[in-house]
DNA sequence: CATTGCCTTAGTCAATCGACTAAGGCACAG
DNA sequence: CTGTGCCTTAGTCGATTGACTAAGGCAATG
């Protein structure tokens, strides 16, 4: 019996589909057994039997949610549109993952990580890879902005990017606002003045 | 009697430090009723008796904490001292509420509210606030390093700096870092630069 | 010294938690 | 049709939770 049944599979997914809801609906401390179960439409029994325990379940909804997030930022910036345009999509993804419940899902696990070692681990290992995309993708867009490495860094930039837009998912789930449009209009008319600057004189001097 | 019994206002405060050392040592779930009484060397039914419940009890930490980052801030910026110290001032604490647990205070009591609406309010409102101590402090503290409203407008300045300050801490409580080092020496030379030009002609045509 | 009334305590309560298990079901091999 | 073994289920277990309360303590008053 090698093949895993379908209900089975269908089980776990619901499980896994079913932490997520929880975490956007009343945080990871009430991702609990018994509501899970309720909420996938399985028995309670099935936690312990499908994953042994609690904490594996929410590892692997860890696992889950950051491949995809990993996957939907690698396949972005592989992309072959200029950078401007690579940027705004990441700019859209702020606010529209705010509605999707997609940043709560991200943040709740990394609470739950802040208490948590293995957790800890891997949230860890998702921001590296996450800055690892990151990085040739700005290497090159600082590039072909003609922005010089000696007067912004690409590494720099990864790094002010990689903050900035997490202290922004930060107070968008605190229902906050120190300034996001005014910054990331700001910022695009940077990008947009520099894309002009590129495509005029070959380079001055 | 109007008097509070000097017992009464140890025992309330040392529960509220208990509060503020369990979120560091265990995360908010791990605040009960008994955890905190036993830290703070109470018996547990204080907790109800004074506080009337945990929502009050950890409303009060919350309140208590919030208005210490408050002050701190406050008092931080209306310092005589150039604003590059200032600056370097702040850029500091945020290596050392790390070690001292700021930090994850802070941030545990972020998480209880995205699934608290009270403790939310509070917490949008301290987010306010501190916007609201910064952006005079960068007005006068742009024009100290004569960078035109212009090209970086105090608005943008202030909400670029309030974002990757919190997108740090989000990181160092996961124990990453994207590039913080190199992200603020960089900063750090941008401000001095912008000194010495300050300092130098009075202003070139 | 006796009384009054708030303060403080130990202990109890129902509810809920993660974990676990016995038992029946069900698809498949022979 | 029968046996075999994994799958699935309902139900139980001790521990822990927030909430609550009866009863004793103790300082101040007359």
């Amino acid at each position: 019996m090698a093949t895993i049944t379908p209900a089975r599979r269908q089980a776990t997914t619901a499980l896994l589909d079913a932490a997520e809801e929880l975490l956007v609906e009343v945080g990871h401390a009430g991702v609990t057994v018994r509501a899970l179960a309720e909420r996938a439409g399985v028995n309670q029994g099935l936690v312990h039997y499908y994953f042994g325990s609690m904490d594996e379940l929410l590892l692997q909804t860890l696992e889950r949610f950051t491949a995809r997030l990993i996957e939907r930022q690698r396949a972005l910036y592989a992309g072959p549109e200029p950078f401007v345009e690579k940027w705004r999509t990441a700019m859209r993804h702020l606010t529209d993952d705010l509605e999707s419940g997609y940043q709560k899902v991200w943040l709740e696990l990394q609470a739950m990580a802040w208490n948590h070692a293995g957790m800890r681990d891997r949230v860890r290992q998702v921001l590296y890879t996450w800055v690892g995309v990151l990085r040739p993708a700005f290497q090159d867009g600082l590039a072909e902005l003609r922005i010089d490495e000696e007067r912004l860094p690409a590494d720099v930039a990864v790094a002010l990017v990689a903050t900035f837009n997490q202290g922004i998912i930060l107070e968008q789930l605190s229902g906050a606002d120190s300034g996001h449009r005014l910054l990331l209009d700001w910022i695009d008319e940077q990008i947009a003045s520099a894309e002009r600057r590129a495509a005029g004189p070959p380079r001055g001097g």
